[in-house]
DNA sequence: TGTACATCAGTGAACGCGCGTTCACTGATGTAC
DNA sequence: TGTACATCAGTGAACGCGCGTTCACTGATGTAC
């Protein structure tokens, strides 16, 4: 199934893109501490010193393919809301949270662990982000209200998701369904 | 503040005590994959080797040390427990729990990243894990609604401690206390 | 009270590990004139 | 259409790193007789 280039020239950007794809591609066999520099540049068939070319070091090589992992998560939350009637979008963006979470250990994992400590968080301004937003808006009437939603929302499916892959609850998926049920849980209205 | 034992001779089973508390004193300044088995023994004044005479190996040495972790947060959330009023034990000790995440990072990362894949559940039989059943017990009519409670108010915690600890929400007291918020959260009654 | 012996918690030397990163380099590409 | 040159994405060799673990060992301790 693994397809390596023989030709070892790359237009313009490719390189880079090659490795963020071999790099997201061993995520999903890979724990994020096993993740080599090295390997990632054996896959696509390029010497390890190529990747400087592209990122200034290691981290920055992983920071790139945290960006696609929050890129893609946010994705599949919108996917998810948009099956869902208006009524359950917000639970529907909740639980496409903790599956995305199941179905992509690693690279879960590697968005939170690639933050700047010192920046803005990673979700700050993520589409994932400005979704939770406006959810937590239609359902208070406040700021401070829709702030305090916010975070209990993002806590619930976050701390979910942590227990479940850490092996603490199994990953069941009417669990999450159950689990996630905003009427239950807030007291929104339906 | 660090005390160096110069004497290389322990009583029966002081050495593993002893390891175990630099193990642990470690943590307070040390990611759990910067934790290393011979700064351990360097710190208790002891061969590396030496630390295979009491632990098969270095797995053994953190998992005793996350059993020490759980121990740990659970008295603290019993405390809690006891110095909140009845009517607000509960979320007492979700704040503890909290509370614990952000005074000690790494030992609360190691706890769950510890945890045999195949055996139980770190928290499987624990103090924290009884003294949570038995709060959702109370609250509760039925068994369902019992495992359901516990498993919403565990992600809660957690997912909130694990998104202070990863940067992701500022680690605010304040902010902790309204979030867990039973009333609000599960509709419990006061 | 001696003596012979088993036990076993310690020791230091050594091994293999693959990693991230630096270095001086090469050689293809495109462009100015 | 040539020629001279700058650019820069690649290369392979090398470095230093500290780690976890294995090995054959030593030497103190306690006990059986």
């Amino acid at each position: 199934m693994v397809t390596v280039s023989t030709s070892k020239s790359y237009h313009h950007g490719d390189l880079r893109a090659a490795l963020l794809g071999a790099g997201l591609k061993a995520l999903a066999t890979t724990a994020v501490e096993d993740i080599s520099l090295r390997q990632i540049a054996r896959d696509v068939g390029v010497s390890a010193t190529a990747v400087y070319r592209h990122f200034p070091d290691k981290r920055a090589l992983l920071s790139a393919m945290a960006d696609a992992g929050i890129e893609q998560l946010a994705q599949e939350q919108q996917r998810a809301a948009q099956a869902a009637g208006e009524a359950t979008a917000f639970a529907a963006t909740g639980r496409a949270y903790v599956r995305f979470a199941l179905a992509h250990p690693a690279l879960f994992r590697l968005i939170f662990a690639y933050t700047c400590p010192r920046g803005e968080t990673v979700f700050g301004n993520s589409l994932a982000a400005r979704m939770l937003q406006e959810f937590s808006t239609r359902y208070t009437a406040s700021e401070d209200e829709t702030r305090l939603l916010v975070i209990q929302a993002w806590s619930v499916v976050h701390g979910l998701a942590m227990l479940m892959l850490d092996g603490q609850l199994p990953p069941d998926d009417a669990m999450i369904d159950q689990v996630i049920d905003p009427q239950r849980l807030f007291r929104l209205a339906g």
